[in-house]
DNA sequence: TTCTCAGGTTACCCACCAAA
DNA sequence: TTTGGTGGGTAACCTGAGAA
């Protein structure tokens, strides 16, 4: 069996504690050569440098170890708070749905206008409202009430054609019928019609009728509302008052006399008392004394009870004279503060009256405003109507005729002259006012190219 | 389940305009 | 405040897909 003479040395790592030390032992050996010594020297340099560089490195290492960590945290946190922000989200939704539900929430009050409040928000809900808020439908028109006849045999024709199609065959087919052709399809739409206006004006004529009754109401239940207030206030004032009085006895009112038996039982009770006797055997004796007594024993102390009355007597009446000035004063304070009450609330219906003013006057200032926003003085102003150009002529004359008549009178008779205008006047003033009317485009043309080259 | 939208035509309503 | 003219917006019908 062949054996290995020199066996191959262990493999060793390059930067490994053994292969370092002994590289270090070389370089700190004082037995080398002085050439040998300079390279050893350039290589300790070299060493140094490296190790330097290591050292270096070492830092920059740990430096990015800690911007890493740095950004790990940040990271973290950035998680954390979307964590918490999708929390947070999660209980506004809730909060959200809560209120939404409670924007259904509807009081059940019979009260006018909160029925009528309830009655606009069923409306916002319901179908799109008809913009005339009639409840009747609109006659059809005859190109409408002839599509519904048609729509099918169209359909029929062009069985492929999509819904826009369909349409369009149905509209250029229309426009080829004939007067005759179109005549039953009209008539049933007047016909229609009339009906309409009918059940139009009387639904109008409801709800005007409606609204007035339903305003009434409102203030009336204000009003109300503001009586029982201010009275459920005053019982609420008064039932305290009395609360007060039953508890609490008057120490200014006069007490009653003593009868003319009670003062002769006092003077009694200290003899009968000093032979131990009871308070009620005392009450017993004394009662059966009195009844035995003769009317000329009784006597002094009926004279006695009855100065005592009218002392008393007269006590009261100076009570109840100052009772009655404390009851009128304070009437009078009830008063007052009456007053103030209605003051405090006259003075918030006028609040509320001057905010709703200021609120109105805003709407219309705005309203104003965004009028005004395009009003440019080059803009060409539309031009007279034929009856203007009417009315120009016709109301000097007639000016002329009537001397000191009032504007509105002189508008109506011109409206009168111009129904009666013959054929001929009319068209002159017709074809003035469409001359006019084709120069006014022409200006609108140019005045809106150079407001948008501007 | 209910509503909206597409397109055609037409009649009507409403706001606005003009001068004095 | 009066009047007639004008223009913009809307609703009337049909169907079916798609959105809410």
């Amino acid at each position: 069996m062949a054996t290995v003479a020199n066996p191959a040395p262990a493999k060793k790592s390059r930067n490994s504690r053994k292969a370092l030390k002994q590289k270090n032992e070389i370089v700190e050996s004082p037995l080398l050569s002085p050439a040998k010594g300079k390279e050893t020297k350039s290589y300790e340099k070299d060493l140094m440098e490296m190790q330097a560089m290591l050292e270096k490195m070492k830092i920059e290492k740990e430096k990015t170890e800690d911007l890493l960590k740095e950004k790990d945290e940040i990271l973290r946190k950035k998680e954390e708070e979307l964590e918490t922000r999708d929390v947070e989200q999660e209980k506004l939704k809730v909060e959200l749905k809560k209120l939404q539900k409670m924007k259904e929430f509807k009081p059940n009050m019979t009260l006018a206008f909160c029925q009528s409040l309830a009655q606009t928000e069923d409306d916002k809900k319901g179908k799109k409202k008809k913009k005339d808020g009639a409840e009747t439908k609109r006659p059809s028109t005859p190109y409408i009430l002839w599509c519904k006849d048609n729509w099918n045999e169209v359909k029929k024709e062009n069985p492929d054609s999509y819904f826009k199609e369909t349409s369009n065959i149905l509209g250029a087919k229309w426009k080829t019928l004939s007067a005759e052709e179109k005549k039953p399809y009209e008539e049933k739409y007047k016909a229609e019609k009339e009906a309409y206006l009918q059940v139009i004006t009387k639904e109008k004529r409801e709800r005007e009728a409606m609204k007035l009754l339903e305003d009434e109401q409102k203030q009336k239940t204000a009003l109300e509302l503001l009586d029982q207030y201010l009275h459920f206030v005053q019982e609420a004032e008064q039932e305290d008052n009395n609360k007060k009085t039953k508890k609490i006895k008057d120490p200014l009112k006069p007490k009653q006399p003593i009868s003319a038996y009670l003062i002769y039982a006092n003077e009694r009770r200290p003899a009968l008392r000093e032979d131990n006797k009871s308070v009620i055997e005392v009450a017993k004796l004394t009662g059966e004394e009195w009844k035995n007594l003769s009317e000329e024993q009784k006597a002094p102390y009926d004279k006695m009870a009855k100065k005592n009355k009218e002392i008393y007597l007269e006590e009261m009446e100076g009570y109840k004279r100052t009772k009655e000035e404390e009851a009128m004063s304070q009437k009078k304070e009830e008063e007052e503060l009456m007053k103030l009450h209605k003051q405090e609330a006259l003075q918030l219906l006028k609040k509320k009256e001057k905010a709703d003013h200021i609120i109105k006057k805003k709407k219309e200032t705005t309203k104003k405003k965004k009028k005004n926003e395009d009003v440019n003085p080059n803009k060409p102003k539309k031009p007279a109507s034929s009856f203007f150009l009417f009315c120009k002529d016709a109301r000097k004359s007639l000016a002329e005729e009537h001397p000191g008549i009032n504007n509105s009178t002189l508008t109506a008779h011109i409206s009168l002259k111009w129904k009666e205008l013959g054929e001929e006047e009319r068209q002159m003033y017709n074809g003035k006012a469409a001359e006019l009317m084709e120069a006014y485009k022409k200006e609108v043309e140019e005045y809106n190219k150079t407001k948008a080259a501007a």
